[in-house]
DNA sequence: CCTTGACCTTCCAGCCGCTGGAACGCCCAC
DNA sequence: GTGGGCGTTCCAGCGGCTGGAAGGTCAAGG
């Protein structure tokens, strides 16, 4: 199978295949005598199992270390939970940045009346802001 | 005072304060005779408002925006407000992509045993993977 | 047999928001 | 004058692709 319906059955785009195939995230694919890339069902497989670890925000690195882990017959079930322990703890600490933000704009947001005049909470916290984080409850 | 006195008080980098004027974030700063740049702290303060943007996660373009909504005596609150409500959605969209990958991965690690054995449903979640999102209620 | 158009190839550039480093100049204290 | 700590410029790289140019290949239709 080429490339482009290899993407299509794996859902990675044909040129983040190339792509992977040049950080050496997936190894090199056979060639037809003109060339071009040949896919197999394997090839697909393990193109989905790197979709699926980047759709859960895995890092390109890990997503490697994961793939080890898959090919590895007598790897231990651990290393793969502390892998995705990690990506916990990322997730989190992200969420809680994000949640940070969004309850100082919502805070500002709801004193600010957003109308035609100057006016405004959010502009004048930005500018002032004394300390970085909470402003001023 | 200097680019490094700025940057101290202004709490960004003098490296970002100089990449902020190559992309045209902040005016050219004034230079001394041998090309040392200048601040005054009103530019501190336009750093400083920039600093606060970007610590609520507005794109350098958008912070732009706010910027110049700042400097204009004539703006409309509603028109921050607006920016203020598009970032706000952003950031759920996030908090929303996020907390499901959360919960697939807390999902998937309550049926991993962690142990020196190789079975790993987190392992066999990736490969499979039927459906991208949501997996197996 | 030739053309057309859809595929394939490579390589280089750009996105965002910095950040590091090289190679150089300036200024002040000793 | 010399050392070290500032400043300057410019180029490269991070992550994870994505777009585009320039060219080769392949199958179908005239």
């Amino acid at each position: 199978m080429n490339i482009s319906q290899a993407a299509k059955k794996s859902g990675v785009p044909a040129k983040t295949i190339r792509y992977y195939e040049s950080i050496d995230l997936i190894p090199e694919a056979g060639r037809t005598a003109s060339g071009y890339r040949v896919y197999t069902d394997k090839d697909v497989e393990r193109l989905r199992f790197i979709q699926h670890a980047r759709g859960l925000g895995f890092a390109v690195k890990d997503v490697a270390d994961l793939l080890a882990l898959w090919q590895d017959r007598a790897r231990a079930s651990a290393d793969v939970k502390a892998l995705a322990a990690r990506r916990v703890e990322d997730i989190d600490r992200k969420i809680t940045e994000l949640q940070s933000m969004r309850d100082t704009l919502t805070h500002l947001m709801d004193r600010c009346h957003g109308d035609d005049r100057p006016d405004c909470p959010i502009l004048e916290s930005l500018a002032d802001a004394s300390g970085d984080r909470g402003g001023c409850h």
